[in-house]
RNA sequence: GGAGAGGUGGCAGAGUGGUUGAAUGCGGCGGUCUCGAAAACCGUUCUGCGGGUAUCCCCCGUAGCCAGGGUUCGAAUCCCUGCCUCUCCGCCA
């Protein structure tokens, strides 16, 4: 969310800076609309001053027994409280459709964000690794992983229904250790552990930004909550309607989480294999920093889930989003991008971002830094993927296999999987 | 799930219809005292919104005592609903 009063002192900026991204957000609109607001507000302002005044009058025409006038200026009152009432329904619906409107429009992109219109339009950044040669033809983890009783399609859509996947002995064991030793390495560099819930209720979707605008991407239960979609979700609200002090920022959270994606409209994109699925692992990384320093968080937030991909030694690359490619909430965004030899290509494995105030304000999570200014401010706050488990899954399957369809494990990993170093088939 | 109690300012804790933003204490901040510190004493100490001034400095108004409704000229104070906390019982990983 914008703030509303900057949004009037600098509208034709924002809407310069927003430029397509702000797709059809009617800025004459909520010009005129916030206009009527604050019309409305004086208006009843006003009255119930008088209100007051009156209420005030007839307490102490009450206390000196006079009661005829005392009875009057009831009467009054009564009239006023009319004009109040109706007054007080058109400044909640002001009210409402300025709050909606301000929902709706997207984060303002960092002036360092590049312009453009799609994917297309990306910029990379640099690169890391260099992508394995095989003496033989690699197989798609979709082939790899059934071969090797990792992974089972099939029984995923027999439990739940299409796009949900079950993992198997080695696979689960993998999974499992990816996990650990993620949650482990950036434990070990400063980000503090958590254990959050995997619902979330719908003031926690609408800090972070998921609702209103985008309800159909979310599971929901008919008690009114949703599974959460990400960490990020539960990481960054667990300071909603808090003030942070200054002296402790930045914080710095991880978490492990299942994370539920119902994503009606990507039908079609990745359909085969486990990439683009309703369930998936991630660890997910928070920040929580001053808007002075929140880009330089942003860019050590970008090279700590980078280190996950060097240590487990698999080629990647980091691209910056264009101001036509980035999320909603987001004023900044680099995708890490991972080697896939079943795509010939990289596929994105983390994304960071630094949603500047964006999420504060909707959130209420301030900071306060006494003797640097009164009162408190929106902090900044930043989420990463460090890294989406399941498709690090994916790539260690892809990029370790061998010719005879076995996986050698990462070093990093053995520790996690009782010294295991190779993934064999087996007889189930 | 059943029964009961309760949700007030950073914390503790008053306040059951009429200048209550809300007593008091603690904590925090500033000051006096001191070589310095402690103690003591004095002062100060919430936020959103609208307007003025003009820009984070102050003034005016308004709203806020879990949330949302209701009663009333007027509610922290009465009524209803929801949420949450605590105690006891049941159930359970």
């Amino acid at each position: 969310m914008l703030d509303g009063r900057y949004l009037r002192d600098n509208l034709e900026a924002v809407r310069a800076a927003l430029g397509a991204r702000a797709g059809g957000w009617e800025f004459d609109r909520f010009v005129q609309l916030d206009d009527e607001r604050r019309r409305l507000i004086s208006e009843v302002e006003s009255r119930q001053a008088e209100r007051n005044e009156t209420a005030k009058r007839i307490g102490e025409l009450m206390k000196a027994g006079q009661r005829d006038e005392a009875e009057a200026a009831k009467e009054r009152a009564r009239v006023i409280n009319d004009e109040i009432a109706s007054l007080d329904g058109s400044l909640a619906q002001a009210e409402a459709d300025v709050r909606e409107m301000l929902l709706t429009i997207p984060n303002v992109p960092d002036a360092s964000v590049p312009v453009g219109a799609d994917e297309n339009d990306n910029v990379e950044t640099h690169r890391w690794g260099t992508p394995p040669e095989f003496g033989f033809e690699p197989q798609a983890h979709w082939d790899l992983g059934p071969a090797l009783g990792a992974i089972d399609f099939e029984r995923g859509v027999k439990l739940a229904k299409s796009r949900f996947v079950v993992l198997g002995r080695d696979g689960a064991r993998l999974n499992r250790a990816l996990i650990n030793f993620m949650l482990d390495t950036h434990g070990s560099r400063g980000y503090r552990e958590w254990s959050v819930p995997t619902m979330a209720n719908a003031d926690t979707l609408l800090g972070t930004g998921q609702l209103p605008k985008f309800a159909d991407d979310l599971f929901h239960t008919d008690e009114g909550l949703y599974l959460i979609p990400t960490a990020e979700v539960q990481l960054t609200n667990l300071h909603r309607d808090e003030v942070l002090e200054a002296a402790e920022l930045p914080l710095r959270y991880c978490a492990y989480t299942p994370c539920f994606r119902e994503e009606a409209g990507a039908a079609g994109r990745d359909t085969r294999g486990m990439i683009r699925v309703h369930q998936f692992d991630k660890v997910e990384l928070v920040k929580f920093a001053t808007p002075e320093t929140s880009m330089d968080a942003l860019d050590g937030m970008v090279a700590d889930a980078e280190f996950i991909l060097q240590q487990l030694g698999i080629a990647h690359r980091t691209i910056v989003l264009c101001t036509g490619d980035m999320g909603f909430g987001a004023a900044k965004t680099y995708d890490i991008e991972v080697w896939l030899p079943s795509y010939g290509g990289y596929k994105e494995i983390s994304s960071c971002s630094n949603c500047t105030d964006f999420q504060a304000r909707r959130a209420n999570i301030k900071y306060r830094s006494p003797g640097e200014f009164k009162g408190s401010r929106f902090v900044h706050t930043l989420n990463g993927s460090g890294l989406a488990v399941g498709r690090t899954l994916v790539a260690v399957l892809e990029n370790y296999q061998q010719a005879d369809g076995s996986v050698v494990v990462p070093e990093v990993l053995r520790p996690y999987m009782g010294g295991q170093d190779v993934i064999r088939a087996e007889a189930r």
